[in-house]
DNA sequence: GAATAAATCGAACGTTCGTTCTAATTGTAC
DNA sequence: GTACAATTAGAACGAACGTTCGATTTATTC
């Protein structure tokens, strides 16, 4: 009943003891994912204020009253989203980076999985990039703690690439946030746009930009 | 009578030869200016959907209705900020570049011009980089070819700053409107942020990672 | 100061919104 | 098949929205 509330928020598992039955159910979890990237695609397209609950739960195949079966609020339906994006990003990149020591290459695998994720998820990243202020309280804290976990990421490895000044390293990384993050405004996906020169020419400028002292 | 409707769509004169009444008259602009300062405010905070025309009309200490002698709609004064605010960058920055002809200071020059703006008006850039997307048909096209003009300046100015590979060219003028545009998101002008290093580190970055060939 | 235009106001309209509630349906275990 | 929980559906709520309209106030011209 209060599954929900569990899930989307704390993420706690049902600490039940009883038999086998799977507490939070991997049906229920696959439709609160159908859920979610039907929220992502209206958000993406109308902004969270102008998207309604009511064409998420089209999209969704639900009824909309449904909707809060899995969600108690609105709010807490872009938390979930953006939450989910940022682990996503996070956990990808900090896999995709063990083992790997070249400054240069380490930058290259941040672009690569940052626009990576970009490439096949267009909406969830404009959501996440437009509507972290539409969350409020304890929403906007928490998503605010996961983008300063995913930045922290990126600067260190944009650390280790030259300058060992931090606050000029902090700089170029929100500059290059805002590269990668621009993206959307601009890449086509059905023009033959080459994501892979996207990508190369991105890591180009900044292994260039950053080193060497004025 | 007519009158917002010619100003803020077609910013054509009343061609009336009649005796020398101003036509627009001061009066109607600076109360038209002042409405668009409460609509840039209360839309940067709330995004365009989630603005009331209500809270905009309060903050511009007119009724409610007042606002509909100004605009013909809500979507018509988000038009009239944006194009205000990209005819004032393009003007500006055309105006800047006038007799220098070294290619950084031409860069300092658009980077300058452009963040100098985000700091005096923050509110204005930040919905028009949010909220291009909320118009539509005409207005859209507008704004839209307002953007290319000034995406042209800066590309022009790029351009000759190294690299004479056009689609090299292209990409390093998004990354750099990425970097621009992402500055409302981190720059608090409450700190001691000092807005002329933002600026230079910018230049920097994009004056040694423009040139030289891979 | 009367006449005309510019500017503002207050009230009301139809619509859409997020959310809630209760009932109905579906799936699951014995 | 009966009992019970998980999931969905339908109808309804009050509130807030953009917009319109007629009347009223303010400024301007003679």
């Amino acid at each position: 009943m209060t599954q929900a509330k569990k899930i989307t928020l704390a993420n706690e598992q049902a600490d039940t003891s009883i038999p086998e039955t799977l507490a939070p159910g991997p049906k229920f979890q696959r439709r609160l994912s159908d859920i979610l990237t039907a929220a992502a695609e209206v958000i993406a397209e109308r902004g969270f204020e102008g998207a309604s609950v009511r064409e998420v739960a089209a999209r969704g195949s639900i009824g909309l009253s449904g909707i809060y079966y899995y969600f108690k609020s609105k709010e807490e339906m872009l938390f979930a989203l953006q939450r989910n994006t940022f682990t996503t990003l996070i956990s990808k990149a900090q896999t995709a980076l063990q083992g790997i020591t070249e400054p240069e290459a380490r930058l290259r695998i941040v672009v690569e999985n940052h626009l990576g994720y970009f490439f096949s998820h267009p909406q969830e990243l404009k959501v996440c990039f437009h509507e972290l202020d539409s969350l409020n309280g304890e929403y906007y804290k928490r998503v605010l703690q996961l983008r300063r976990e995913y930045y922290d990421v990126v600067r260190s490895v944009l650390a280790e690439l030259g300058t060992t000044d931090e606050h000029i390293t902090s700089l170029n990384t929100l500059y290059l946030f805002g590269s990668l993050n621009w993206v959307h405004m601009w890449y086509d996906s059905t023009e033959r746009n080459d994501s892979q020169s996207v990508i190369e020419h991105l890591v180009n400028l900044y292994v260039r930009g950053v080193n060497a002292t004025p």
